[in-house]
DNA sequence: GATATTTGACCGGA
DNA sequence: TCCGGTCAAATATC
């Protein structure tokens, strides 16, 4: 009964998972617009659209950003206003391309956006069978064959996409697999959270090259992390190096939201 | 030596 | 039966 392969795991933070799952910080990391849910149905062409209006307002962002951290460097090609005008214009206008797409399933509320980030169901999942609390204790039902066994596939969880040009996302998370898609020409990575054993986070992420935009990642996150890690982004969110993120949401409700502790 | 990542095997759902 | 998600031994890194 090897309960909690590797408990060892609440030391991590400090080495391999900050230089190497977070090795790319940028201060574009939550650029949360959003997605395509898991099952894509929009249109190459809609896609395409939503990316260049999302790519351009990044370089906006960018932009914006040298200009706030060095205000009496280089004359900016544009004020701070019209950074800020250009950034907001361009979200809008994915957000639009977005909303008025057969993409956007149902969304009551018009916030068609969030719908799309969410793809999951209502909610705490309840295993299908066999119900492994996240401490690992489903490994004493594992059968003994090849020392693997049974596992519970999570399946509604919530689950939602972002698109980035980083995988940071101010979580300490630990590669678990790595898996060849069929038809996608870049592998899936599979994290999950460093304090899945220590706290009992089940947040997990899939994490993959966008095929269109090689230099852009989609990362689907399932599950709402538990541990204290929030804390992070929330202290985050408000600091000046975050402040894309902070902008993006200001308007909507929160798109960290997921990441509270909504489990049990 | 401790911890993280890689990688092939195993399992479950479609 | 196939494909994708997870496990855990082997390997790499610090």
């Amino acid at each position: 009964m090897q309960i909690q392969p590797k408990q060892n795991d609440q030391t991590k933070d400090r080495t391999k998972t900050s230089t190497k799952t977070k090795a790319t910080t940028s201060g574009f990391q939550k650029m949360k617009k959003n997605l395509f849910p898991e099952s894509e149905s929009v249109s190459a062409q809609k896609k395409r659209e939503i990316m260049e209006d999302l790519v351009k307002g990044h370089e906006a962002a960018t932009e914006l950003r040298l200009l706030l951290q060095n205000p009496f460097g280089t004359e900016p090609s544009l004020s701070s206003h019209h950074l800020i005008a250009k950034v907001l214009r361009s979200f809008t206008q994915a957000l639009t391309i977005i909303n008025s797409s057969p993409l956007a399933p149902a969304s009551a509320d018009g916030l068609a956006h969030r719908n799309l980030l969410f793809s999951g169901e209502n909610g705490p999942s309840v295993p299908r069978s066999g119900n492994c609390p996240t401490s690992g204790d489903c490994s004493e039902k594992r059968s003994k064959k090849g020392g693997r066994g049974r596992y519970n596939r999570r399946k509604s969880l919530l689950t939602w996409t972002e698109l980035s040009y980083t995988t940071d996302d101010n979580h300490a998370w630990r590669k678990y697999g790595q898996k060849k898609i069929l038809n996608s020409e870049f592998p899936r990575g599979y994290f999950r959270c460093t304090h899945r054993y220590d706290k009992g986070c089940k947040a997990t992420k899939q994490v993959q090259r966008d095929e269109q935009y090689p230099q852009m990642y989609q990362t689907t996150y399932i599950g709402s992390h538990t541990c204290n890690a929030i804390s992070e982004i929330v202290t985050n969110s408000t600091d000046s190096s975050n402040w894309e993120s902070y902008l993006l949401n200001s308007d909507h409700d929160s798109v960290h939201e997921p990441l509270i502790a909504h489990q049990p």
